[in-house]
DNA sequence: AGGCTTTTGCTACTTTAGTATGAGGCCTTT
DNA sequence: AAAGGCCTCATACTAAAGTAGCAAAAGCCT
C-alpha cells in the first residue's frame, strides 16, 4: 500500500511542478496552456490505466481463489485444482496465459505493467514447476493438463 | 473499432472545449489553470480507467470464443486445405509439428535426422509465412488454424 | 535435358530466452 | 513483532532462437 501513497505524493508533486511552469511560463508567454493540460491528460490517462488494472487484478485473484474452495465446479475452461498442486502461483499462472498466447518476455513484460526480469524470473519458476526445459514445452505441458486455454 | 474513435473525437473535442473555457477565462481572470488541468488530469484518468477496462472485456470476449470454437468442433484432424493456403511445404509442416511438441531445434534435428541449420532455415520460413515473430506464436497460429493438433 | 520447387546445409550475426543469485517490499500467519 | 511466501526487479552470465544471404543436391515435370 506504501509504494501507492509515494506514488501519489509524487505524482501531485510533479503537478505542482506542472503549475509552477505553466504560472512562470505564462507571464513569459513561452509555454501554452494546451501544453500543460497534454501533459497532464496524457500523465492521467496512463495513471487511470494503471489504476484500474491493479483493480482489476486484485478482484481476479479473489475470483480465482474462491472458484478454488469451490471444489464442486469442473471449470470446463480451466482446471484450477492442478494449478494448485503444481504449486503455480497467481501471478506465474498469468504469466503462463501470455506465454501460451505466443508473447515475448518483452511483451508480457508491457501487458502486464512489469519489467522483463520479473518475467523472466516467473518464466524460470514456472519451467521449474513444470519440469520443462524450454517455453514452448511449458505451453504444451499447460494444455495438456488444462491450466491454459 | 469505430467506438474507440468516435470516442476519441470525443476526447478531443472536449479538450477544445476545456482549452476554450481556460482561454476566455483567463481574460477575465477566474478560473485558475490549476482547475482547467484538474479537469483535464480527472477527465483522463477516467478515460484510462475506460480504456483499460474495455481492452481487458475484448481480451476475455476473445478467449472464450475460442474456447467455444473448440467445444462445438472437437474435431482432432488437421487442415490440409490451410497448410496448401498459406504455402508450408511437407518439411515445414514436419517441423511446425514438432516445434508444437516443444522440442528444441536441435531435438527436432535429432528426430529428423537433419541438422540443426536446416531446422533454423525451415523455422524461419515458417515464421515467415505463418507471420509469426516467434515459435510460440507460430504455434499458437497453427493450433488455430488447425494445421496441428 | 532444362526449369522448377524443395530440401538440405553453411557462416556470421543479432536477438530472445533462460539461469543463478541477491535484495527489498508487501501480505498473511503466528 | 517475527517468519515465510509472493511479487518485483536487477546484474551478469550462458544458451537457444532467429535473420540474412548463399549454395549445392535432389526430385519432379513436361
Amino acid at each position: 500500500m506504501r509504494p501507492i501513497i509515494i506514488g501519489f505524493g509524487l505524482l501531485i508533486l510533479c503537478l505542482l511542478i506542472l503549475f509552477r511552469i505553466g504560472e512562470v511560463n505564462f507571464i513569459k508567454g513561452d509555454v501554452k496552456l494546451e501544453v500543460i493540460v497534454a501533459i497532464a491528460a496524457l500523465l492521467f490517462f496512463f495513471v487511470g490505466l494503471y489504476f484500474n488494472y491493479h483493480s482489476q487484478k486484485k478482484a481476479e485473484q479473489a475470483q480465482s481463489f474462491s472458484a478454488t474452495n469451490n471444489t464442486t465446479t469442473p471449470s470446463a475452461t480451466i482446471d484450477y485444482e492442478q494449478i494448485k498442486k503444481l504449486g503455480l502461483t497467481q501471478r506465474e499462472h498469468d504469466v503462463l496465459v501470455k506465454m501460451a498466447e505466443g508473447l515475448s518476455n518483452q511483451e508480457i513484460a508491457t501487458a502486464l505493467f512489469l519489467s522483463e526480469s520479473t518475467i523472466k524470473t516467473h518464466v524460470s519458476n514456472i519451467l521449474f514447476k513444470l519440469d520443462a526445459k524450454r517455453r514452448t514445452q511449458a505451453i504444451q505441458l499447460a494444455k495438456q493438463l488444462k491450466i491454459v486455454t
